[in-house]
DNA sequence: TAAAAAAATGAATATATTTGCAAACAAAAT
DNA sequence: ATTTTGTTTGCAAATATATTCATTTTTTTA
C-alpha cells in the first residue's frame, strides 16, 4: 500500500516546510523516494483536508487542517495528553488506558481528527480501542497518533 | 473607492455561502451590484487572507481567515452541538447547560478551540462555567463561542 | 488645483489545479 | 485459482487561478 506511505509523507513535508505548489511538493516527495503524479497530489491533498491559503507576503502555501497541524501549528493539547496511562499493541490493534471516565473525550478527539489510517474507536470508562485500516502498520499507527496527541509516547507513564 | 465595499462584500458572502470557485464569487457579487473581474478577485482574496480548503465533501470552498470567520464558516460539529441546552451569562462569566454527562466534552471541545478570549472552563456534569479573560465584553465573548460552535445561538431551545 | 506618485483594474496570457477515462492493481467473493 | 468488484493511478484535457502589462483611477505633494 504504497498510498498510506504517501499521505503520511505529505502531511510531514507540509508540516514541516512551507509548499506553495503541487509540483513543489512532488519534487520534496521524490526526494523521499516517492514518486506520483501531480494528478494523484491533487488527489490526496483534497483526501487529507490541506487547505492552501495566503502565506501573508504575497504567495501562498498549503496548510494542514487544524486537527492534524503539527509542528509550528498549535500547541500541545495539555488537557487531554496526561489524561492517557499506557498504549497496548494487541491483535494488530491498539489500545490506550486513560484515567477513570476518560476514555470517551479521548476517542471523541481521535475520531474528529478524521485520519484515514483508523478504521474507528470503541470507547468504555477507561479504555479505548483503536481499530486500523487494513494494511496499516503498527508504526504508521504510532506516526499518526503522534500526530492527534503530540507528544504523547514521550509522556506516557511520567508521573 | 469601490474596493473597500468590494472586500467587505467578498467576506460576508465567503462567511455565509458556500463558494467553490472566484466565477461563482463573481456571480454572487453582480447580484449584490459590485462587478469586477475574476482577476481582481483573485489579487482581493489573498489580500483577505482567504484560503481554499476541502469541503469534505469531494468539494472546495473558499474559508475566511480564522479570525474572520463570521456565520456559516465551518460545519456544525454534530457530535457536539446538540448536547447543549442553554446558555446563561452570569457574572460577567458564561454557563454552558448541556445533557447530563456531556459537559467534560463539549468544555474540551472549547478548550481545544485555544481561543485567546477564554481564560479557562470548569466543567460538572451537565454544567460548564466559562470564564473570559479580564477585557473581553460579553459580545465578543459570545462572536467567540459561535465560532467554536457554528449555529449555537441559533439551536440553543430548539426540539 | 495641477503635477507626480501610488494603487487598482481589466484584458490577455501563463501557470496551477482538477477531472474524465482507461489501465493497473488490490481485495473480496465464488 | 478465477472471476468480480472496488480502489488507485497516470495521461490528457478541462477548469480554475495567478500574473504581466498597459491603462485608469485615486491619493499625495507642491
Amino acid at each position: 500500500m504504497q498510498k498510506t506511505k504517501r499521505l503520511l509523507a505529505i502531511e510531514k513535508i507540509i508540516g514541516d516546510a512551507r509548499i506553495s505548489t503541487q509540483d513543489e511538493l512532488l519534487k520534496k516527495l521524490k526526494g523521499k523516494g516517492i514518486s506520483c503524479t501531480q494528478a494523484t497530489l491533487s488527489r490526496n491533498l483534497r483526501q487529507l483536508g490541506v487547505g492552501r491559503i495566503p502565506d501573508g507576503s504575497g504567495g501562498y502555501r498549503y496548510s494542514l487542517p487544524d486537527n492534524v497541524r503539527i509542528s509550528g501549528g498549535t500547541p500541545v493539547k495539555l488537557n487531554v495528553v496526561p489524561v492517557i496511562q499506557e498504549v497496548i499493541e494487541a491483535k494488530g490493534m491498539m489500545v490506550i488506558k486513560t484515567i477513570p471516565g476518560n476514555a470517551n473525550n479521548t476517542a471523541l478527539l481521535i475520531d474528529n481528527a478524521g485520519r484515514y489510517e483508523i478504521a474507528g474507536t470503541i470507547a468504555g470508562d477507561d479504555t479505548i480501542l483503536l481499530i486500523p485500516r487494513d494494511g496499516i502498520s503498527a508504526h504508521q499507527l504510532h506516526s499518526c497518533l503522534e500526530i492527534i496527541l503530540p507528544g504523547l509516547h514521550a509522556q506516557i507513564g511520567k508521573k
